[in-house]
DNA sequence: GTGCCTGTCGAGAATGAGTCTCAATACGTT
DNA sequence: AACGTATTGAGACTCATTCTCGACAGGCAC
């Protein structure tokens, strides 16, 4: 089998063996259209007895994170969440209805930065916007005034 | 003792008793300049014989995030911090090397905001910007190259 | 194809942040 | 000063995440 998986692939071409756990993992997370926490992943792995454990499971998501296959992402609530993502500079606009996340470019906003950077002397290195609200889905199931 | 303190103020404002403990978590936060983990609040405390407990001090903190006297903050790291801060709605700058961190308007940002809702169709309910970066002292002592 | 080296895995113990319980205590009002 | 209630402390508890270490398997060399 060819991986026709990008998230096999980009392990491959960073050098990390293919092994199935990590198949397994790669699987998993390409079902996901928003975020999914470890526990979710863990509880899906363990329903579908793909034999994958938690420290295993743990140990791929970092190394995803490290190749910025999936991002990690801290939830208004607290909560650690995960998003399958471009490899490109941006940013997670995540509905919090139903937890879809749409990829927002960095657009007007590298602009704002540079303004920031400016304006406080700050040599900036690197800055992180998250987003939430809801999808035209969930705005649409909500009714216009909720 | 009048509360010459803005913690303690706030506290006294909003209703909720100023007790000791929370006196003396206010006095360790009106300590720092940049961000602070519950952890370290926590040894403060311990090596000063505040006698405050951890259950406390969580409680307190929980407290002043919603008084927005305190705002929690995401390392890059994945740790928790918190900041003391203003109430009105802005962002942070923080000093990937001393902490420092610095208040940044909202200014330019909204606009990124709107022109964000208005190309993905999402009713964007709340953002947050974090930014990191040397601050203008560190970048003195780093060196212009590093 | 076979073997070997080394990266990776599994199981479960360990860690650590944060929460909860409940009896004891201390605000601040009267 | 007394009282009612908000708050506290101590420590057990939870739950996510990490670590340890012997076993295993991917993939390069031959």
């Amino acid at each position: 089998m060819t991986s026709s998986d990008p998230i096999v692939e980009a392990l491959g071409a960073a050098g990390y063996r293919l092994t199935g756990p990590r198949r397994a993992v790669a699987g998993l997370i390409a079902e996901y259209d928003g975020h999914f926490t470890a526990a979710e992943l863990e509880i899906a792995a363990r329903e579908r007895r793909l034999g994958v454990s938690r420290a295993t499971l743990f140990r791929a998501l970092e190394l995803l994170t490290e190749l910025h296959v999936v991002e990690r992402l801290d939830l208004p609530s607290g909560e650690h969440a995960y998003v399958p993502c471009v490899r490109e500079h941006h940013h997670h606009l995540v509905c919090s209805r139903c937890g879809r996340v749409a990829d927002v470019e960095d657009g007007a906003l590298a602009d704002a930065v540079a303004e920031i950077a400016r304006r406080s002397g700050y040599r900036i290195e690197s800055h992180r916007l998250e987003l939430f609200g809801l999808c035209r889905h969930c705005q649409a199931k909500a009714g216009p005034s909720a």
